[in-house]
RNA sequence: GCCGGAGUGGCGGAAUUGGUAGACGCGCUGGAUUCAAAAUCCAGUUUAGGCAACUAAGUGCCGGUUCGAAUCCGGCCUUCGGUACCA
């Protein structure tokens, strides 16, 4: 008989729900394992192929955590908020709340079809006030703090549409995807974050996590700690300014020819002399439309143009020409930037470029100090032009200047980092309100925390003009000051969606709790979660937050934890035709298809076997019937073993030498799976778990002529491998051997007969100068002089090493035997 | 541009530490079964030459280290993710 697996799945999906199977017991910390996959963004209302191949690998790694006895806890939720349920409004008229709430039922049925291990009494969604409350409680936790504060920063700006766009609905072109205007770059007053404040302990709590190497590199270089000099220029006929440029090459400080500002700073329109004004001011007018990509690239020619001032470089006291340029950015460093032609690439290209002064400063070993520099020199050397410093290694001077620079309150010691504090501010409607109202006398004030939630009205104009939707709703706008009771007005941007994500994994546990933003018992007992999965793509952002976040919980006394995600892993990307699935492109695979006609079980264990879970792919479906084979022949075998338990029992090991020669392959096949498959699984390597599955298969043909109880104890161990890959199909092969009681309901692992495992021969390659001749199969653990005997005793190695010299032999024990001609 | 990955038969991929390249599966070819087909089962299947034994080449490209490299090093090419307002 076929595998019916549409009866065998809703039978035990009936079966699991009926005995809450998947609830978890949070009380019980006895092998407590958090297995956790980011939650899902409901913005169609399907589920694609890219999900499943996101949960169900996940799912199964759970399973088998499960069956290995470990209490497990897996839930599931939506991150609700966000910019395409907007958009979908202003396209469709559908209000985000109404699309976004249908979107979710519509899911969760989906889900349900999957089979996971959900604990669905844990569910969640950010989009309702239960739960944004406790990001604008958070919100006020950090201003109190003072790591939540305001400043100005870009934004894209359509001056068509009069809003605020996403870098997203930028075009590469620099356009509105919308209306085809040109973007510019417009400065708002926004909320930020101090994530700075928490850098370096981010950097060091990478150590301590077990999360890919190459996103914890990601992480460093995201960070970006630099060790340098911040070096006070002063300001030629402006005693009262000055420039702060920090370096990590102060040895080079001599050959400072040119200070370069970014155009955005107020600086510029102080410094720049009349005569320069009018082209400060195109230049800046030309730049607006540029990306920081664009501006900071290093393959686009460079531009600038000059403000007519003059910085003075400390160390010599000469007057040197302030410039403009787009690759300065207002929002890092101090935006500014001291240019040593001779000894940095660029700043040599723009000096070539609009013939500024080149200054060697540093001497390349066995070159000429009068010879003119071709390129720039960044190696070290040997100071010159340096004053007192000439002739002394420039290694050595980077202090050396630092600390004279210091001695002359002239600059000092400095760490710089690359990362940027978190701007949380949007400019739309379908996220969480920012809880701050603006009184004219008191100015900010948060709202007090026992007035939260501060909810989203649900009438608002999404294409209202102008910075945010919110503005437009005067009841919300309008509002009195808490502090002194006058007029006052709501602050009208919401929070960054990455805040929501930021601590879901704590609400998880209790998402009804409403005597807090979670309750701090469970987090303490439950975090850092054990496992995490979720796609590369959020390496640097929303896995940095979230870190950060973690961070100042503890250190508000939330959390007993450093870090919120102990173990971390990357699921691939599932493209089509080697483009990414995505709704907007209508390129999305259904998995509705592949499940009628295979049913969940077989589509998932698909997936797994595609390819390393790590690499994702290209979509195909071509291998899926080779999956559909086994599991048929796989059922086929348990429909002929049917109820083999209740008339024999298995016992818990076989003595080899009491079994068959049929048996004993067998046995140690069973064993060697077991072993491997544990292995891979743990490591989330389904792809191999799977193809030994498959062998093990392929060798119990001879199964039917074995004892029972021998044929019991092979088919135990195969159907309690196979539960956690197809949860449904494993459990129905358990209950077809005669079992009463479910696998995951009631847990069952075997444990692997090491002495199974030992092999009495092992096959030895002999090679002659790296290519293989010969496979001995010898007893393990020869001595090299029986194996140099059979080896040469070979005809092969005979007629390859003929008339040639011996130059040596190698011999590694159990593997290989080189042999080196001449 | 910058940061981080990936590249192996016709296809998806395997090779746990530098030691048999191609496990497992798809597809294809041949056979069994069948009136025939589907399904199933059995055998073969990196490429080139050869009836075969066998020989040579071969893991994106070029070079290097080593007795030995898919694996390590240097330089490229292609491609994917991120680049701070998609999530």
């Amino acid at each position: 008989m076929k595998y019916p697996f549409a009866d065998v799945e809703k039978k035990w999906q009936k079966k699991w729900e009926d005995n809450k199977t998947y609830k978890t017991d949070l009380t019980d910390l006895k092998k407590a394992l958090y297995t956790l996959v980011m939650f899902i963004y409901p913005s169609g209302s399907k589920l694609h192929i890219g999900h499943w191949y996101n949960y169900a690998p996940t799912d199964s790694w759970a399973r088998y955590k499960k069956m290995r006895g470990y209490n497990v806890f897996e839930p599931m939720g939506y991150d609700a908020f966000g910019l395409p349920a907007e958009n979908y409004a202003i396209k469709t008229g559908i209000h985000p709340k109404d699309s976004t709430l249908k979107n979710i039922d519509d899911i969760r049925e989906q889900l349900k079809t999957m089979g996971c291990m959900y604990d669905w009494d844990a569910e969640l969604m950010t989009c309702v006030p239960e739960y944004y409350k406790w990001n604008q409680w958070l919100f006020i936790q950090l201003y109190k703090k003072g790591l939540a504060y305001r400043k100005n920063a870009p934004v894209n700006w359509c001056t068509s549409c009069k809003t605020v766009l996403a870098n997203e609905q930028v075009q590469t072109d620099g356009t509105c995807e919308r209306c085809e205007t040109m973007v510019e770059r417009k400065n708002l007053t926004q909320w930020f974050f101090k994530i700075t404040d928490y850098a370096d302990e981010l950097l060091d709590g990478l150590k301590t996590i077990d999360w890919p190497a190459k996103t914890k590199l990601m992480q460093e270089h995201w960070i970006g700690k630099s060790f340098g000099t911040e070096v006070k220029f002063g300001v030629a006929g402006h005693k009262d300014k000055e420039i702060r440029v920090f370096t990590t090459r102060p040895d080079t400080l001599f050959g400072a020819t040119y200070v370069v500002l970014a155009p955005e700073l107020d600086l510029v329109q102080e410094l720049t002399t009349d005569e320069h004004i009018a082209e400060v001011n195109d230049y800046i007018e030309s730049i607006k439309s540029l990306s920081e990509i664009e501006r900071t690239s290093t393959v686009k020619e460079k531009t600038g143009v000059p403000t007519g001032a003059y910085a003075i470089n400390p160390v010599n006291g000469e007057k040197i020409p302030i410039w403009i340029a787009d690759y300065a950015l207002a929002n890092y460093g101090t935006g500014s930037v001291m240019a040593v032609p001779a000894h940095d690439e660029r700043d040599f290209e723009f000096a070539t470029k609009f013939k500024l002064q080149i200054r060697k400063v540093i001497l390349e070993k066995g070159t000429d100090s009068d010879a003119e520099l071709t390129e720039a020199f960044t190696a070290p050397g040997t100071m010159v032009n340096s004053a007192q410093f000439d002739g002394m290694d420039s290694v050595e001077c980077k202090s050396k200047i630092t600390d004279w620079l210091a001695e002359n309150n002239n600059g000092e010691k400095r760490i710089n980092y690359r990362l940027r504090d978190w701007l949380i501010s949007r400019q739309r409607y379908w996220g969480t309100p920012i809880p701050i109202v603006y009184c004219d006398s008191c100015g900010e004030v948060p709202i007090p925390e026992n007035q939260l939630p501060l909810e989203l009205p649900y009438d608002v104009d999404f294409k209202h003009d102008g910075a945010s939707p919110l503005a437009g709703n005067s009841e919300f706008v309008n509002t009195t000051c808490p502090k002194c009771g006058g007029e006052a007005k709501r602050d009208v941007d919401t929070m960054d969606t990455f805040m929501d994500s930021s601590w879901y994994y704590l609400r998880y546990l209790n998402p009804k709790f409403t005597d807090g933003m979670f309750d701090t018992k469970l987090g303490d007992d439950w975090t850092p979660v054990d496992m995490y999965v979720g796609g590369a793509e959020h390496a640097t952002m929303h896995l940095l937050y979230a870190r950060f976040i973690h961070k100042f919980l503890r250190d508000i006394g939330m959390v007993n934890s450093d870090e919120p995600f102990q173990r971390l892993l990357h699921q691939g990307t599932i493209t089509n035709n080697g483009a990414k699935m995505s709704k907007s492109k209508d390129n999305v695979v259904n998995p509705g298809i592949f499940i009628d006609e295979y049913g969940s079980d077989v589509f998932r264990m698909y997936m797994m076997f595609m390819g390393p879970y790590e690499l994702g792919g290209d979509w195909s479906d071509k291998g899926i019937v080779g999956v559909d084979r086994f599991v048929q022949r796989a059922y086929a075998l348990f429909e002929s073993n049917k109820d083999l338990s209740k008339s024999t029992v298995a016992p818990s090991e076989f003595k080899m030498d009491d079994l068959s020669q049929t048996e004993k392959h067998i046995y140690q096949l069973v064993n060697k799976t077991l072993a491997k498959y544990e292995v891979e699984v743990e490591n989330y390597r389904f792809n191999t778990a799977v193809a030994a599955l498959m062998e093990l298969n392929n060798g119990l043909k001879e199964l039917a002529v074995c004892s029972n109880e021998f044929r019991l104890f092979i088919l135990e161990r195969f159907a309690t491998m196979l539960a956690p890959l197809a949860p449904h199909m494993g459990e129905e092969c358990w209950s077809i051997l005669g079992n009463e009681k479910g696998l995951f309901d009631n847990p069952v692992w075997f444990e692997v007969d090491q002495s199974a495992l030992v092999q009495d021969s092992v096959t030895i390659i002999v090679q002659v100068n790296g290519k293989v001749r010969a496979k001995l199969e010898l007893p393990v653990d020869s001595d090299e002089a029986a194996v140099k005997e059979t080896a040469w005793n070979d005809n092969k190695v005979k007629s390859h090493t003929e008339g040639k010299s011996v130059v040596k032999e190698i011999y590694v024990k159990n593997k290989i035997y080189n042999i080196v001609v001449r």
